[in-house]
DNA sequence: TTCTAATTGTGAAAAAGGTTACAAACAAGA
DNA sequence: TCTTGTTTGTAACCTTTTTCACAATTAGAA
């Protein structure tokens, strides 16, 4: 087991393997071993191996993984044991709509507040979460024990709202707004960038012949 | 001039680039190095001389680049030349939330229909966008030449609308069900997956001592 | 107990991606 | 025209990520 820094590819194949053995275990199976676990959702076998040896020998050899087992370990490196509170700013389109994502709902995050400066929607209730002025944010994060941040302002807004928001001591951010942002050191910012998704899109699309598949 | 295969590392940043010129532009500057390009907006100036490298020599040696020549470049590699039709399969809230995106509206890229297969939805008008039955996709894809779908259906839907779409002829797909889909070859398919991203920043949240800042 | 078949964990090779460093090219001033 | 200073385009180098290949380990059958 290695203890070296964990690259961003790994955690998210991690969440994928995580994925895969919910849906294994859901039909009931106990054990799977790297390479049917590879087959079947299209995968590579040594990464996965490779991967888990990152935190630990899990598997059995001869045997496999035992699914249930795995699918514990894994919940925990990706500290999804313990539940996350998420903080949207920006009651926008996006904003409302991240609210009620299943993917929150589904998995340990609950979204616990909005945030915006648009006097028409503090106070409003949108779904089961209630809008806030975004001047509160400290506040009602620290009542709310908040820790995830999501940011869906505009991008001129984006940078300072990042700023205020680490102010307040949250250390994870999501950042939907179509911008890099700056974050100081310990903070972890993911940056989900529509525009550069779309325009790297219309690429492929000019360029129809280079196409390799996925992805 | 190098034609090989263009990584979407590579179209990804040529969009940051664009981006980035047209920010100069919109300050007047008439020139900029590779070196002031990177230093301003935190890139790495080899790296934007070889990437533009794949595509032609745009720069002047002791001058730089023309600004308004390399976006103009740029804009038509990237196949931003050209409009973009949007057709975006569910008309849930993530699905109406992406119909008015800013950054769909901003760029070339026009939302001209959603298709739902909710009796209650269709036949809506969503802001600018009417909503019709997903059944009748290839028939109003065809008149109303959509040649992006968006999928923005529950996971396990996801793979069907795929397949439907793909069958109409569609060449480009942004999908942002969280489940990995299976594409015919010379069909592009992106991939956005809330999911993985959350979970991925979960791993970072419970080992907050091994986090090196951005991204 | 011994043998066989399966499968892990991992070092070594390969591929992909990113950075450094510099010759070649050009502009502008002497 | 020649010289100086700038900046590109790219070859060489370095780093990271992925894949390959196999010794080590285990379960179960003989």
């Amino acid at each position: 087991m290695k203890v070296e820094k964990i690259s961003e590819l790994t955690t998210n194949r991690l969440s994928v393997y995580l994925r895969c053995l919910n849906e294994l275990l859901a039909e009931g199976k106990r054990t799977v071993s790297s390479d049917k676990l590879a087959e079947r959702f299209h995968l590579n076998s040594a990464q996965i191996r490779k991967d888990l040896a990152c935190f630990g020998e899990f598997g059995v050899r001869g045997v496999g993984y035992y699914v249930e087992d795995l699918r514990d370990h894994l919940q925990k490196i990706l500290g999804l044991d313990k539940n996350h509170r998420v903080g949207i700013i920006g009651a926008g389109r996006l904003g409302t709509a991240l609210a009620d994502y299943y993917g929150f709902t589904q998995t340990n995050f609950d979204v616990v507040a909005l945030f915006d400066n648009d006097k028409g929607k503090i106070g409003q209730r949108i779904g089961d979460v209630d809008v806030f002025a975004f001047k509160n944010f400290a506040k009602v994060a620290k009542k709310d024990k908040i820790d995830v941040a999501v940011i869906a302002v505009p991008a001129q807004f984006a940078q300072s709202v990042l700023e205020e928001v680490t102010k307040s001591g949250i250390k994870a951010v999501m950042n939907f707004a179509p911008t890099p942002l700056r974050v100081h050191d310990g903070v972890k910012l993911k940056t989900i960038d529509l525009t550069i998704s779309l325009e790297s899109l219309s690429y492929f699309l000019s360029h129809v012949n280079n196409i390799n598949g996925n992805n």
